[in-house]
DNA sequence: CAAACTCCCTGTTAGC
DNA sequence: TGCTAACAGGGAGTTT
């Protein structure tokens, strides 16, 4: 279950091998996995784009990409004076750089932008173009070094999505945790002016950009704070050291490369849940066995003795 | 406006 | 043992 640490993970790994790439073809075999445009757009626009720079936003991976140079793939006129873009803009473009990607983002300004969401089962594995295909690969980005993006995803949540401007899929989310934009005195205000409980609260992305089922809980154990406590009833000191608790959770988990799930996604990460999935083991705090409730349709783990309902 | 629920998927697991 | 049904889970979209 990617969420912000192992998605941040899966970003810096890829980094090296895909920044600098251009992409030559993609193959599908999932229509519903790609959110935006259309799959045939989908397939049609992306190749002769050069990746300029990946980031994170949220739970998404966000490619910046170059504009297509002008003989691109689909655009073959053997011959004949050949049709010529009628985008002023291409004219202008310099050769996309080789080396950082923070040159490469300067030498060329993205156009297009390609978001992937790993939802709960994806996982991103670069290759050489003739490994033998996984089960469960789905969508397949051709590199111009020969090897190959593949998103593999055995549930098909998945999503992919080509877009102009990375706000028309992530424009609604909430602050990211660890942008220092974010602080105290804003959690504070938000967390006061809701009325239901605190753990889908910090599960809603509208609300706060990142966190899901894993880290909510990790930071509520952290912050010694019940799930099903009502936002608004919480003091400042709690509010304050869910705070703390949720960017010391996520840095860690960072830090930790994220948390390696049976079902992994990022591979070999090092995070240890001190509650997720922990239910009848001894809190790490105070020996008492962890309990598993559902709150908000989730599967939710905690410790009674540290994290009580009502008072301190 | 916010909260609650629905739906998409399939490997795993509980239950008979 | 073998089979089926329930379950997990992110989050957009829909309903309440």
């Amino acid at each position: 279950m990617p969420e912000l640490p192992e998605v941040e993970t899966m970003v810096r790994r890829l980094r090296g091998p895909i920044v600098g790439r251009t992409i030559v073809g993609v193959s599908l075999d999932w229509n519903r996995m790609v959110g935006r445009p259309t799959p045939a757009e989908f397939r049609r626009q992306l190749p002769g784009r050069t990746v300029l720079s990946i980031d994170r936003r949220a739970k998404y991976l966000v490619f910046a990409l170059s504009e297509r140079p002008e003989q691109s793939a689909t655009r073959s006129t053997p011959g004949g004076p050949g049709h010529v873009p009628c985008d002023a803009r291409v004219a202008r473009q310099a050769p996309p750089h080789r080396g950082g990607y923070g040159q490469a983002a300067r030498a060329a300004t993205p156009t297009h932008f390609l978001l992937i969401h790993l939802k709960m089962s994806g996982r991103l594995n670069v290759v050489a173009g003739d490994e033998p295909l996984n089960k469960h690969d789905h969508v397949i980005f051709d590199l111009d070094d020969g090897r190959q993006l593949r998103f593999n995803d055995v549930r098909k949540f998945g999503r992919v999505y080509l877009l102009n401007d990375p706000e028309e899929v992530t424009g609604k989310h909430g602050p990211e945790p660890l942008d220092p934009a974010f602080t105290l005195l804003n959690f504070r205000k938000l967390v006061k002016s809701r009325s239901g409980a605190i753990k889908p609260l910090l599960l809603n992305q509208t609300f706060l950009a990142g966190v899901g089922n894993i880290y909510a809980d990790e930071s509520l154990w952290r912050a010694k704070i019940h799930p099903l406590r009502k936002a608004a009833s919480l003091k400042a000191a709690e509010i304050a050291a869910l705070y703390r608790s949720i960017r010391q959770t996520l840095r860690q988990a960072i830090r930790d490369q994220g948390t390696d799930a049976g079902d992994g996604v990022v591979a070999g990460g090092d995070y240890r849940p001190r509650v997720y999935g922990r239910e009848g083991r001894p809190c790490q705090r105070c020996h008492q066995p962890i309990r598993k409730i559902t709150v908000g349709q989730r599967g939710t783990h905690y410790c009674a003795r540290c994290q009580p309902k009502r008072g301190q």
